[in-house]
DNA sequence: AGTGTTGGTCAACCTGGTTGTCTATGTCAA
DNA sequence: TTGACATAGACAACCAGGTTGACCAACACT
């Protein structure tokens, strides 16, 4: 009996399902690779300093959230040891951020986590299909203030 | 050109973005319709309810969180008059929980509000296309410890 | 009875955000 | 040069939606 038509409330769990399963296998993964305390807004954060936000109030822009907010992200990175803080000589209120070895050690590894996941998805769907997929989903952000490169909507608690 | 292969940390924020998307329409347009106030997880706790979750400890067994969380969401619930409970005569522990016709409105206008949004997406993508990606996810989300209808782990905070 | 299980509650905490207020510094124009 | 405004950051309090842990009262079973 094809199954046809799910309701908009599945749709929405499947979406949400599908995310957080794809999330949580790279934060298990990436703790096993030495990372045990990574969380997926701390690699998202360390994108954003990547890409070229380098300060506390950048990175609130970026990542379309409160500077408090970013603020208490980069507190927790440096905890970490994934950036450094240090006043800026050109404009004693900035603090500039600079991402350590450690940091970019774990951006890089949770990449290539990220894409062996995807692989596997690949591998089960075919690359067509899961390029349609793409393709399909981002029709559905595309038409929304969601700004992909923005993910600071992408908090909540990710992971149990 | 052909996009073709995105990272798979894209694929996740696409993943979470439709999501958002949806959801926040929901309860967008939920709050135009009387509800104001009312959150993902109220409708997904109100739906366990009616789906035989009468007591706390039910909820929270069939949402998989602590009990602790379930009474949390339950007061929440009856603050905002979407159910009420009273103390099972036949063992005096209990407290029964009962849906009032405000929070069978809610889930009623949710589901419908749902299912709206889904019809957008179907007549954006074809009806056959759309179920495809829905037997998609569900293989993403099929080969994991999340049960979709446990969404427990679907809290977090959805919207800003 | 006595023992164990179950339902519920209190309290403290966590994460990742929010507002609101404040100071210090920088910028720009009159 | 000064005075107005904008910006960087910090502090405090709060919120949602979870978590642990400790507990008590009520039920169930032998």
């Amino acid at each position: 009996m094809a199954m046809s038509s799910r309701s908009g409330a599945d749709l929405a769990l499947l979406l949400l399902g599908s995310y957080r399963n794809l999330v949580d296998e790279v934060v298990r993964e990436l703790a096993t690779r030495g990372y045990p305390d990574a969380r997926p807004s701390h690699e998202y954060a360390i994108r954003a300093i990547r890409a070229g936000a380098d300060s506390a109030s950048d990175l609130a822009r970026r990542l379309a959230i409160t500077k408090q907010a970013a603020a208490k992200t980069i507190a927790a990175l440096v905890e970490r040891g994934y950036v450094t803080t240090e006043t800026d000589p050109a404009d004693i209120r900035r603090k500039n951020i600079r991402i350590t070895d450690h940091g970019i050690g774990l951006i890089t590894e949770g990449t290539a986590i990220f894409d062996e996941v995807r692989a596997r998805w690949e591998g089960r769907l075919g690359a067509a299909e899961l390029v349609e997929l793409e393709t399909q989903l981002a029709q559905f952000v595309g038409d929304s203030p969601i700004n992909l490169d923005a993910p600071g909507w992408a908090a909540g608690q990710e992971l149990r």
